[in-house]
DNA sequence: TCAAAAGTGTTCAGACTACACCCATGA
DNA sequence: TCATGGGTGTAGTCTGAACACTTTTGA
């Protein structure tokens, strides 16, 4: 098993970036090089218990607001010596959660990753894409956000995990529409700069769902 | 390594229906119970190719338009005995290829299913909700086809795959202007009640494509 | 009073559904 | 010429992108 970990960083500041989890491999094979969190999955465990456990050794498994299977990664020489499968997961960490990390163990942004050791680079390429494909169809931005946050916020937020800007008055519509974010009544302070204080909203559910099944071919009525 | 292998059978006739192709166990456990062909993945083979060489024993391989990744089915429980992890697959094949079948194998319809063994039913649910999800957003459509048809029939393939009746008019619509399906040219003969001769069309590409990627928050442009 | 940030209003285009209507064939 | 099945026209709704404009704050 193998996971890949995305989190969103430095929500604060203007430039937001998606990082994913990595640790540095200290012995041979691809020694030096970066690879994805993950172990051998043990005779009483499912595989999604046994990704909580790993995980739980390089961050703090409470914030892991969502877990799902990706690919089975399976090419006969996809690693040296025995022959090994890897079932990849996809898992989010909301902002601004920063757990202590072991000393091998790093945040990289996917814009610039290190030298990636076996297949784990097309691995994160891969999860990506489905992040993104997640982001316009369901509501799993609850799991990249804080529990409450402003709009901008959440622009910077998906802006980063899609890899373009977006616009906040059409997200607030769009999620608003169909019932992702609710507003919670409170306000934020104002930077130093000024400005208008903005509404805070929270994601309505802490559970993935579809909330734009059909694309087209929708059942009648 | 299972495979969830679906048809649309009947296709002349007017009432077609989704089938998935199972066998009939000889031996205990389960015996009597129906369930999905797979088997186990040898050393020098990825999931894919081992997939492919199980089915030959059930259907032509050469009649397999499409093969894909489901989920991974883990619990440690999930059948009596030593620990197995199942590794799920989606097929299809077109109509009307009617491969010849061994005698313990059945085409089943997914609304009338037999006494499935061990957790082969929640298996095609899901195959099912997948292929239902990509039908509306891909050009999926393809491997259950025949080469050449008329949009009635086209029309009652999504009916049975989707468990709803679409409009034909839409359909040559909504596919049409994706670039799905292109017209030969060609029309059938009207049948013996008479009736318009129906245009023909096929589908454009053999190959998997996601037609509609964004159901919203698409890149700006 | 001005700049900055947030939020609202408005317009526009595209996609999809539903349904009425027209066309081509066999008996 | 009529029943049958196929195809086209069209209206209407909904969704979302883009962008101008207004509101609220700190300095």
């Amino acid at each position: 098993m193998l996971a890949v970990v995305f989190q969103v960083g430095d929500v604060t500041s203007r430039k937001p970036a998606l990082n994913v989890l990595l640790w540095q491999r200290a012995l041979d094979p691809e020694r030096g090089k970066w690879a994805l969190p993950g172990g051998r999955l043990r005779d009483d465990e499912d595989l999604t218990t046994s990704v909580r456990r790993q995980l739980a050794e390089k961050v703090d498994v409470r914030e892991i607001a969502h877990l799902e299977q990706l690919a089975v990664f399976s090419e006969p020489g996809r690693v040296p010596g025995v022959r090994t499968i890897a079932s990849t997961f996809l898992g989010l960490v909301p902002s601004p959660a920063t757990p202590e990390l072991p000393p091998d163990t790093r945040w990289h942004p996917v814009n610039d990753l290190p030298p990636m050791a076996f297949d784990h680079g097309p691995m994160v390429a891969y999860a990506q894409a489905r992040l993104v494909a997640k982001l316009s169809y369901t509501n799993i931005g609850f799991a990249l956000a804080p529990r409450e946050f402003a709009l901008s916020t959440l622009r910077d937020i998906y802006g980063a995990a899609l890899g373009y800007q977006v616009d906040a008055t059409n997200l607030q519509r769009v999620l608003g529409r169909r019932g992702v974010i609710t507003p919670t009544g409170t306000t934020a302070h104002p930077g130093r700069n000024g400005g208008r204080p903005a509404a805070l909203y929270r994601f309505t559910d802490s559970q993935i769902r579809v909330t734009d099944e059909f694309a087209a071919l929708r059942p009648p009525g």
